[in-house]
DNA sequence: CCTACCGATCGGTAGG
DNA sequence: CCTACCGATCGGTAGG
């Protein structure tokens, strides 16, 4: 997808108007018919790219749940300490929320069990389980604090708030990578028994990486 | 407020439903008949008791923001070091939400802007001010790690969204303070330049509070 | 706190 | 991708 979202398909415009309204005013609060505004199409054309409003959210969780599920199980696979394993995945989850252009803020997870996405509901179950593996051996092998893991999972969903918050604030976010290592670092501050070890951990992330990982 | 919603006055009744509704399905996906259905009443009975529905969630608000903004200037006036401050404050929003019988998830800080609610704004923008002077003065005086405080401000919004979760879970939690200050240690060890200094911060802020310093 | 009801807006369909 | 339109539901009012 280029850059500039008014050269690009309906399909996807359609897709982006959805999120920034769901963003600023919720599923319900965001009316096709103001998608189709946002777009510049009468508000029943947009039945011809999607089956419902329900469909156009379940195709945006992909890039919020499934994508980002696949991603976590896919670096655990790569093998590295549990602390290694978080600091790859916050740092990847950072760099994905800055590159993809929706506003994904309004996607609430109580919307999956409300409009039955059933993919997304997977995705969802399939990421908790990933993560709860990684701090369970994090905690065993001593290298994470055996009391921090209750609030890791919100706070990983606050750093990606976070991050999509600033991006569509157009602040000036400077260099996309040292914004994933200082989220990834704030969340393994409050995670590693030894905080002193972040630098190695970084290492060797850094290793398993290579020079350039690509994002996808 | 006694612990049984059905004991309850009908307009506190309202609030109750209204924040669990809202919670579920946003603001504008709870509907009027939705909370009157929930308190037992018709729905133009409702209006009986607040002008409009935004008047209800602004009332929400005022448990949401007026009054941890309250305490948190409270905290900063009664002194202490940054670390000190922060770490007391996480403290008492975790208590506050254990505390407090509503669900306050559905309240996006978006709302404010579009109901136009006034109070919540304010005590919103003073609240970010007194976190951005505690934090400002920790990195002047080398408590805090100069790098970290990007990430703050959202990490204090997931872990008041978590415990809420929790509460309404209806998990298990253990002892209030125990979680409070799990929270609390949460944030500084991610915060703070040396994690290790947490346990004088914490004995810290157990003097200034006193053996058993009360809520509100 | 109720019944009766209002105009506005909702997601979605028919048919081209 | 459009116009015309549907039944359902929305927040809120009138009047008791």
């Amino acid at each position: 997808m280029a850059t500039d979202p008014a050269t690009w398909p309906t399909r996807d415009r359609i897709l982006y108007a959805a999120a920034g309204l769901m963003a600023a005013r919720g599923y319900h609060g965001a009316a096709t018919r103001d998608i189709a505004e946002a777009v510049g199409i009468q508000q029943p054309s947009i039945f011809n790219h999607f089956a419902s409003k329900a469909a156009i959210v379940e195709e945006l969780f992909e890039y919020d749940q499934v994508i980002p599920a696949e991603r976590a199980a896919a670096l655990v696979r790569e093998g590295g300490s549990p602390a290694c394993q978080l600091y790859r995945y916050v740092e990847w989850q950072t760099r994905w929320y800055l590159e993809i252009p929706f506003d994904l803020r309004g996607l609430r997870e109580e919307l999956i069990a409300e409009l039955g996405l059933e993919s997304a509901r997977a995705a969802l179950q399939r990421f908790r389980r990933t993560l709860n593996r990684i701090v369970r051996a994090g905690i065993e092998q001593g290298q994470f604090y055996a009391d921090g893991h209750d609030f890791l999972y919100p706070a990983l969903n606050a750093l990606g708030f976070e991050v999509v918050r600033l991006v569509h604030l157009e602040q000036a976010l400077g260099d996309p990578r040292r914004l994933a290592d200082a989220a990834a670092s704030f969340v393994l501050r409050a995670t590693l028994s030894d905080p002193a070890s972040l630098v190695a951990v970084r290492a060797e992330a850094r290793v398993l990486a290579g020079a350039d990982g690509p994002l996808r």
